[in-house]
RNA sequence: GUGGGUGUAGCUCAGCUGGUUAGAGCACCGGAUUGUGGUUCCGGGUGUCGUGGGUUCAAAUCCCAUCAUCCACCCCA
């Protein structure tokens, strides 16, 4: 069998690394200027880690979708699959309640689930995520949705759109569902068998449904915002009112829903049209209660992750995106005969040392083939070396743009070479 | 997991009503050019036609299976 990616993994070749640094470059920029710490996590756990945190809503799907797998000394270990759990786990792993509160982390790195791939879903991908632990108001909300526009505006993006809503308190959601399952008990029938299923296990799901029949069935519903409770709808406004005087656009949204239990109150995400079906960047919410249900102090939280390679496909749909001119070597050494081979490498090693981009051939090379070579390294000048140079100790420097050329002696080629570069720069 | 599209050179693709030796452009390598590049000209195919099986005198071409990939459904912690 011939050897290729695993299904749902890609290479990240040298052309693409620029968005990616990047992607990252612009998270690193925004989120520590709002005082988060990066951390780095393990990209395996405990499989408990991912399972305490997903609690009873363990769909089946969630625990179908996991990479879990039993090492060589018989422990259960899965693959991370989000960003979140072990965040969690380090937090209360390295004691960080005793930070001075709230703590806000970043992360960024690969995550697996073994989904089906299409457009912007694969089975290794990568996201950058935020956290902030240790405060419950709307203000934390308010901000990490702030981070996350903000950083994707950093990473170039002008039409992402946020779409905040609230799922609720606990008690809202029971509720909410017990109007669902009495309102739609009379014509359950009439929905798609999907939905259907929904209905009997996560009602507000049902919501999502993208079947045409179900949407007019639910059409006169109520949505989770029309009756969400008092402390519920006030922590809501007041994330709208700080979201509207620090200049966020926002879309509200009536029907947000979250597959995992643990989220309450405020949930949002960030979609772009035109990256297919997958339109979301990324989301995240308030997730009060996590931390103690992975055995650590009462710690409210809130946060956000986006996937990275979405990112980069939104990237690539923006208009004005400048054209970035991919870094050139400064300088190609071309020897002429084998003595200056190993000239030109030592040569090569001695500017580099001093931070200067260098290639050279690495055989002998006549001067039309040396050029050339030099000419697709994409340099910016070349130097050449043969016998009639070494009587001399010098290099012929040639400026390969303008095709100037003068004879440097050695000891003089770096000061004449940075001369020229700061010049042209 | 479901449905549909697509797999031919490193890349983008043509060839597919079965028929000599599988092609183009770009890229790549060499030469024209043994002391001066980019342009140009000449030469080179670098390929298990995704894989396995079947039909046939004959399969890149038709059939089946399988794998991969893309799009969508589903789902998205």
């Amino acid at each position: 069998m011939r050897l290729q990616a695993v299904k749902g993994t890609q290479d990240i070749l040298p052309r693409d690394q620029a968005a990616w640094l990047s992607v990252s470059a612009a998270a690193k920029e925004v989120l520590e200027a709002a005082g988060a710490g990066a951390l780095t996590t393990p990209i395996f756990e405990y499989t408990d880690v991912f399972e305490k945190s997903v609690g009873d809503s363990a769909d089946l799907v969630v625990q179908k979708e996991m990479y879990t797998f039993e090492d060589r000394g018989g422990r259960n270990l899965t693959l991370r699959p989000e960003f979140t759990a072990g965040v969690m786990r380090a937090f209360i792993e390295h004691g960080m309640h005793t930070l001075p509160q709230p703590v806000k982390l970043w992360s960024q790195g690969p995550l697996f689930r073994a989904e089906n791939v299409q457009r912007g879903r694969y089975r290794q991908f990568h996201q950058v995520n935020f956290e902030t632990i240790g405060l419950d108001g709307p203000l934390a909300d308010a901000e990490a949705i702030e981070l996350l526009y903000r950083t994707l505006r950093r990473c170039g993006l002008t039409r992402h759109r946020i779409k905040l809503g609230s799922v609720g308190d606990p008690e809202d959601r029971q509720a909410y569902n017990a109007y669902l399952r009495a309102e739609l008990a009379g014509i359950a029938h009439e929905l798609s068998p999907v939905s259907q299923e929904r209905l009997r296990l996560n009602p507000m799901r049902v919501l999502d449904s993208k079947d045409a029949n179900d949407q007019r069935l639910i059409a006169g519903l109520q949505r989770p915002l029309d009756r969400l409770g008092p402390p519920a709808r006030a922590h809501l406004a007041k994330v709208e009112e700080y979201l509207g005087a620090w200049g966020v656009p926002f879309d509200l949204e009536p029907a947000i829903v979250r597959g995992l239990d643990y989220y309450r109150r405020t949930a949002f995400e960030a979609h772009y049209e035109g990256i297919g079906a997958q339109s979301a960047l990324g989301g995240g919410g308030r997730y009060d209660g996590l931390i103690e249900m992975l055995g650590g102090p009462s710690l409210p939280g809130t946060g956000w992750a986006f996937g990275v390679e979405r990112v980069i496909d939104a990237m690539a749909q923006e208009p004005d995106r400048e054209a970035g001119e991919a870094p050139r070597p400064d300088l190609f050494l071309v020897p002429l005969d084998d003595d200056a081979v190993d000239e030109a490498a030592a040569l090569a090693m001695s500017l580099r040392r001093a931070g200067r981009w260098v290639e050279f051939a690495y055989q002998r090379r006549n001067p039309g083939k040396g050029l050339r070579d030099a000419d697709r390294s994409r340099a910016r000048f070349a130097a050449v070396r043969g016998a009639e140079e070494r009587q001399r100790r010098a290099w012929q420097l040639k400026d390969l743009t303008s095709g100037a050329q003068l004879e440097v002696v050695e000891t003089d080629l770096a000061a004449a070479l940075d001369e020229r570069l700061s010049k042209n720069a």
